[in-house]
DNA sequence: ATGAAAGCGCTAACAC
DNA sequence: GTGTTAGCGCTTTCAT
């Protein structure tokens, strides 16, 4: 394990100008550098991040805080952090509160954030009051992927504008009788995300004056198979929607694996739109609104990094796009579906 | 930020008692370390991982190595490695090899896994020559999840056993046409568990003198939408077969989305059985061979600690326990079903 | 353009 | 049981 120091001997300059060639700053002649690089390179030397973190104050490293992994949003969410942290050069380090459940408390302040990185990415959580403050006086920089949080640098969809799109197309192929299956996670970490998913879908139906009825929602808990239980449930009712509006695609596979089940043809008798255009959605042709996880991790480190390199981005959580993708699972509404009572076999 | 030497000013200790006293070793009266605690936590006193990583040349945390994260086995085993570490007070640190592709040189001996963490913990990777040399010289401890490496611990389902059982079942079921969808990842990174479970399927057919078609082989990449469209092209084919052994169950998915695409009835037409016990499995009515990643992941990690504690474990290999979960996608072969011509629509 | 030297905050001998 | 004292390997003034 070569040190700063045997870089130095090698090359017969002192320690202070291998630290200064080597992250190439400025005031070191060509010469020294390239015999300075090529000294490091023969030794193999890294340097040490303990070491440079204790003199520098920085560490090199950035966390990302999850509610989970288990979640397509989150991993590619994370590796799109990772990707672009990567790049400038600094380690990820997960901290996964599906591991930890009880440990929420004092989280942000806590060791991990505070001494082991130089910023924090939190994702998809619906944060107490308390870690709304802990993480606005965080003495480093952060941003927030998923529901905005004000005072805080940040990105994600409109929520509510993907809903509408999602629902003004059910809207515009007819459909009156709109469900929806959305619903916190079990951790009760995701919330924000959903009630707004789920508050859009109120204010649609009741805007445009169409029925909204209680067990037309259902708590799919952004899971497949609570999604599918839920749906089972929701479509084997005589009044049953005759389009589904699910919080995530991977809640809309478990409407559309209900509706297998029960011999519902979709999208004959049943429309389904999801969210997210999960890289399995083509495969079940799902109709969905498409937005882009990984570039919205990117665009976090970038705000992050942005910060760490003095020029501080505005303070403004910016918009991430979404677009409509219309696939097989969504049709015209059936005009003979009117009578609250018809079903088929 | 408070640090140690404003702890030892408030108790009125010297900083070498704090620290001893903190980290809970011998050597320090009950009343110290009370006092000592007091103050530490009134100041919200949090060692600084860089100084202490420097001085004592452990820095408390361990690198996972992940070939990508989008994968429900991979997931599952990071979500179990990182709550095991938590426990023992060690963090995680991420590098996903997905994201960057090129970087794969020099891995194990570079900045991340030879400075900042204590042990390395790797995830189905296909190892280079180079890289199985570095791994077993590394200087920390290293433990391997997925298919075993001579020299290095690790943990991982026996494949062939598993395959044995998954195509067992078929052939106890009275099928005769048993057709694979494996194939390796899109990085080349997980070929070995493909290779293992390909290479048990054809063996099993061979050793009981079952029909082996070049085209009863698709390569699914471990991913739903190409195994889907693999199973498409397979199962249009007149000689189509009667059971499909997935290599994994999101494979498995796919095939089931292929079925129904193309009006094959399952299990009645065709049977399919995968491996893992995904989340989902049950959902989808999935017959497989259950493993569990979470607790694989938590041994790899129980492993590396256990050397980190001075108490290492023997350098074998440990099996990981499997078992057949028999759901609704597997049935007795239809005796019809013997003439390869014969279809239905 | 380069070097000397003082820490960064903690741990680990070694004394007492 | 507790204090003293070296460093750990870097970065960073401040000189030169």
């Amino acid at each position: 394990m070569a040190s700063i120091h045997d870089v130095a001997q090698r090359s017969g300059v002192s320690t202070a100008t291998v630290s200064r060639a080597l992250r190439g700053l400025p005031n070191v002649s060509p010469v020294t550098r390239q015999r300075v690089q090529e000294a490091a390179d023969a030794l193999g030397y890294i340097p040490s991040p303990s070491a440079s973190g204790l003199s520098s104050g920085r560490t090199g490293a950035v966390a990302v805080v999850v509610p989970s992994l288990t979640r397509w949003f989150f991993t590619e969410v994370v590796e799109g952090v990772d990707a672009a942290l990567r790049v400038e050069g600094y380690d990820t380090f997960l901290v996964d509160l599906a591991v930890r459940p009880g440990e929420r408390e004092r989280l942000f302040s806590h060791t991990l954030l505070r001494k082991r990185a130089d910023a924090v990415i939190a994702l998809g959580i619906r944060f107490t009051g308390a870690e709304r403050s802990e993480l606005r006086s965080l003495p480093v920089p952060v941003a927030i992927v998923g529901a905005p949080l004000a005072g805080l640098r940040g990105i994600g969809v409109d929520d509510a504008a993907v809903s509408r799109s999602a629902i003004q197309h059910l809207v515009d192929l007819g459909h009156h009788r709109i469900a929806h299956v959305g619903g916190h996670d079990r951790f009760g970490l995701d919330r924000s995300v959903a009630d707004l998913r789920e508050r859009a879908w109120r204010a649609e139906l009741r805007d445009r004056g169409l029925p909204l009825l209680d067990h037309w929602f259902a708590s799919g808990g952004f899971l497949l198979p609570q999604s599918k239980a839920a749906a089972l449930t929701m479509l084997q009712r005589p009044d049953r929607p005759t389009g589904v509006f699910a919080g995530s695609d991977e809640m809309a596979f478990g409407v559309l694996l209900a509706a297998a089940e029960l011999g519902i043809r979709v999208p004959e008798d049943l429309s389904v739109v999801g969210i997210d255009d999960h890289s399995w959605s083509a495969a079940f042709h799902l109709t969905t609104v498409r937005q882009d996880p990984h570039e919205q991790g990117a665009a976090a480190a970038a705000m992050v990094l942005a910060q760490l390199a003095g020029t501080p981005p505005p303070i403004a959580p910016i918009a991430a796009p979404h677009e409509l993708i219309v696939r097989g699972t969504t049709a015209a509404a059936a005009r003979s579906r009117r009578l609250p009572a018809d079903r088929d076999a």
